[in-house]
RNA sequence: GCGCCCUUCGUCUAGUGGUCUAGGACGCCGCCCUUUCACGGCGGAAACACGGGUUCGAGUCCCGUAGGGCGUACCA
């Protein structure tokens, strides 16, 4: 009884015979700003879907409110898709553009008299409603106009749909289920206002069309719109396609996301030095699970991912497993990209940018660098020995770790290291083991200095490995700037 | 107000009437590994919103209550 697995129009309901419509699933933003972490899931569990079903994955802009939309907006949206990884098929289309097609189509409706042409001023509107809202009536708007002639159309007025009065209208959901309303609860939406425009409600329906959409997947605060676009397919004589509405995703303290919590622009999280893969895979788990799985590809998600796994629930978005995840695809990420995410950020900082010399010890370094970061900004900071300049200005816990004591110990340590023959890590952690006995101090009491030393920090990759990178003439010359400070 | 949706550890979730003394992950605490940090390993605290049913048996089904979300535009 469902529309479920229906195509979206006529004309691939006849291919349907010979082969089943591919899946069709579509990306559509409003330019009014950036492309915020809620647009960002939604967009994922869409490609998700056609990618991993070897459909296709489609974009359209829904600028017909053109005093908000902005091209900028566009283009950001455009940026951050593409920063995501969130590759589309063919151009974006703009739905403004379209807006001939959107009046066709109303007129269709008014001829198969779906629709009727409504002289109702906003004044009386608004009249309406609060007579309505008085009596204690539902505040729809019941034009007089639904089963009337005698209009001038040469007068401006608007293009109404004509809702069905009685009986239910039902919407098969693919994530919340069958759900269905009062046929009485839905007014007569316009579908052309006065100025020839067409509204966002008609204008989806004719494009999810025309693209030959088959899975509608967005957010659930547009599960009321299913049923009004239900009906407007229904005028149109068009079958609908699956809706599938997602929970939308709430802040860490449940509250709607706001710009304070994750509301930000997935350049945001580029620039706080999360990882694309890491931020899709945290995004695709949020309301979405296969079984225990936490951490997974791209071919295993889309492979995995399907509606019925979806949650109704919202999610709220946390922040610590985000960056969990996220250092777990450091981990996993190759050196190459790692030093390069690295650069970019350090630009994007407008930071100094590393020299060739600086690039290559990066690079060496990295394999021990990503076992202790969890996103890029501390792979930055981790690698500050690595392209900072000399002499280097230890932070606190460094300095602390340079006290009078340690400095004469690194004296001492210095001398003993001269001698070493074998610049190995392996070699270099025995030279610096028999200084320590030699010493009687334990191992850590030379390290540490040495680090904060050799680093300018308390925490880095083994020091051995950092004098390795760093080479004997850069070593003696960090521990002869600690001597000097 | 009306309508629709939601409610398992702090958070993300598994769970589709008995295998739940409720599993995993993040976070937290402790221990181990260890030159630091991180990783890793081991262990721990931590949840079925509440109240009624249905049933031999309910986290799982039904009805209420409470709480939350969304919608109710000539916005999208």
């Amino acid at each position: 009884m469902t529309p479920t697995e229906t195509a979206p129009s006529a004309a691939s309901a006849l291919r349907d015979d010979a082969a089943p419509a591919a899946v069709v699933t579509r990306f559509a933003p409003s330019p009014t700003g950036f492309l915020h972490i809620g647009g960002a899931r939604t967009a994922l569990f869409n490609w998700l879907y056609a990618r991993g079903r070897g459909g296709r994955f489609v974009l359209r802009i829904e600028d017909t409110d053109r005093s908000r939309s902005t091209p900028e907006a566009t283009q950001a949206i455009l940026d951050g898709l593409r920063w995501l990884g969130l590759d589309w098929d063919g151009e974006a289309i703009s739905q403004a553009s379209r807006v001939a097609r959107h009046r066709e189509a109303a007129e269709a409706m008014l001829a198969a008299g779906a629709a009727y042409r409504c002289w109702s001023s906003k004044e009386e509107i608004d009249a309406f409603r609060e007579a309505a809202k008085a009596e204690g009536r539902p505040p729809l708007f019941l034009s007089p106009w639904r089963d009337r002639d005698g209009g001038d159309p040469a007068e401006p007025h608007v293009i109404r749909l004509k809702a069905p009065r009685e009986g239910e209208i039902a919407v098969a959901d693919a994530v919340q289920g069958e759900v269905t309303w009062k046929a009485g609860q839905m007014d007569d939406l316009i579908l052309l206002r006065s100025d020839g425009t067409p509204t966002y409600m008609l204008a989806v329906v004719v494009d999810d069309h025309d693209m030959g959409v088959t899975h509608v997947i967005r957010g659930d605060d547009h599960l009321t719109n299913a049923a009004r676009q239900t009906l407007i397919y229904r005028g149109l004589g068009w079958a609908a396609p699956v809706f599938a509405h997602i929970p939308l995703i709430h802040g860490p303290d449940g509250a709607k996301l706001s710009k304070r919590h994750g509301a930000l622009g997935v350049e945001a999280y580029r620039d706080m030095g999360y990882l694309p893969e890491g931020l899709r895979n945290y995004l695709a788990r949020l309301g979405w699970s296969h079984g225990d799985d936490e951490f997974f590809t791209d071919a295993q998600a889309q492979a995995w991912f399907d509606l019925p796994e979806v949650n109704k629930a919202a999610a709220r978005f946390d922040f610590a497993k985000l960056e969990h995840l996220n250092g777990q695809h450091i981990r996993a990420a190759e050196d190459a990209r790692l030093v390069e995410a690295v650069q970019g950020l350090i630009a994007a900082q407008q930071g100094p940018a590393p020299d060739a010399a600086r690039l290559a010890r990066l690079t060496e370094a990295m394999p021990g660098l990503k076992e202790r970061a969890k996103t890029v900004q501390e792979l930055v900071d981790l690698s500050y020995y690595l392209l900072g300049d000399r002499p280097l200005e230890p932070d606190e816990k460094a300095r602390k770790l340079l006290d009078f004591d340690a400095i004469a110990m690194l004296g001492r340590l210095t001398s003993h290291l001269r001698n070493a023959s074998d610049w190995s890590a392996a070699g270099l952690q025995q030279s610096a083991r028999d200084f320590a006995e030699a010493e009687g101090l334990k191992l850590g009491k030379v390290a540490q200095p040495l680090r904060a030393a050799l680093t300018g920090r308390a925490v880095s990759p083994s020091v051995f490995d950092v004098m390795v990178t760093l080479g004997p003439e850069e070593t003696f010359a960090r521990l002869d700037d600690a001597a000097a400070a």
